[in-house]
DNA sequence: CTAATCGCGGATAACACCTATCCGCGTTCA
DNA sequence: TGAACGCGGATAGGTGTTATCCGCGATTAG
């Protein structure tokens, strides 16, 4: 699927997929099956349900069994953050891990040094810290408003008309 | 070598050893081989001489070659910032990577609102933004100085005493 | 000059994670 | 009852990371 060479930190693809299919949510009033959500975006509908069911065990969404099931914002829009929804998909560990590394070699660290992080892994976790907080301060509903301003303000209108198809 | 689950945004592990090299190259007198380095750390030397060349491409240190060859940092350690190790060992490529999927589907995003990112990729982007901007306000000096007050002020002697044998 | 040391780049392999699909199960409702 | 739907496990291919080994060219001690 990518033809390009890739390389570094990297997020999974699957992030951008959920994000979205919370815009679509935010603008439904009933709830939206995976099916429906994975025909809106042209992706793969088996492959969008196991996001779903991320977001659902994390919390965000809540999924409704059954002939008419789906799945419904749990929170409103303005009270769930792309950093939310982030967190959901690729889970919670930090993007450094330490392999304490200066306790090796002939010279290692004493353990009176290695009470707390280095400098190196306190760096790395502040870098982590603003990304998040980046993240954290952009709503569902921020990024709602956005699409109206990008594409017409009757965009959720024609969104809803083809839902309830 | 990683025994728990790990899932998410995640950084190559070579990243910290690339750091601590430039820190101990910071404090060296000549030429540093790679196989120094590498006992210091207790880590693989074959696999480490990788990473040392993406620093070399990267024209963050500079190599000689030959018999007591070796790597020297290119500028003060005042003047290279984590992020530039970081992007040496990593790559340059976003962390985000946006596979255009408003444009799929039934209600596809007309060609003219496409013309600039949408408001998911400008979050992603402006957060990363944030995570470059805090890596790249520390310096391997700096981090040379928190060895100091960690490790105590006598740490730099013994490594240089270590490097002269 | 010779040999030892060293950096460089390619080839290779094991492993983990991402992507994607399929199936069976339980639930809900027409 | 049957159709639609969510859930979880099993599976498979692709890609990136981790790690090692080899041959090559460069440099220097002896
Ligand atoms: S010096 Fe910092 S990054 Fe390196 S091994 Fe220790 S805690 Fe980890
Ligand atoms: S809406 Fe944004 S994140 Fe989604 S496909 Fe378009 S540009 Fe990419």
């Amino acid at each position: 699927m990518y033809s390009r060479r890739m390389a570094g930190v990297k997020m999974s693809g699957g992030v951008e997929w959920a994000v979205h299919c919370c815009v679509v949510l935010s603008q439904a009033d009933g709830p939206v099956p995976a099916q429906r959500l994975a025909e809106f975006h042209g992706i793969s509908r088996t492959y969008l349900a196991k996001h779903l069911q991320h977001l659902s065990r994390a919390g965000l969404v809540t999924s409704t069994e059954g002939r008419i099931g789906g799945y419904v914002l749990t929170r409103p829009a303005g009270e769930i953050s792309v950093l939310d929804v982030v967190l959901a998909i690729e889970g919670r560990e930090p993007a450094f891990r330490c392999t304490e590394i200066r306790q090796n070699g002939p010279l290692p660290a004493s353990p009176a040094a290695c009470r707390r992080a280095c400098g190196v892994a306190r760096a790395m976790h502040a870098a982590e810290r603003a990304w998040r907080d980046s993240l954290g301060a952009v709503t569902i509903a921020d990024l709602g408003e956005g699409v109206l301003e990008d594409a017409g303000p009757d965009t959720f209108v024609h969104l809803r008309e083809w839902l309830g198809t």
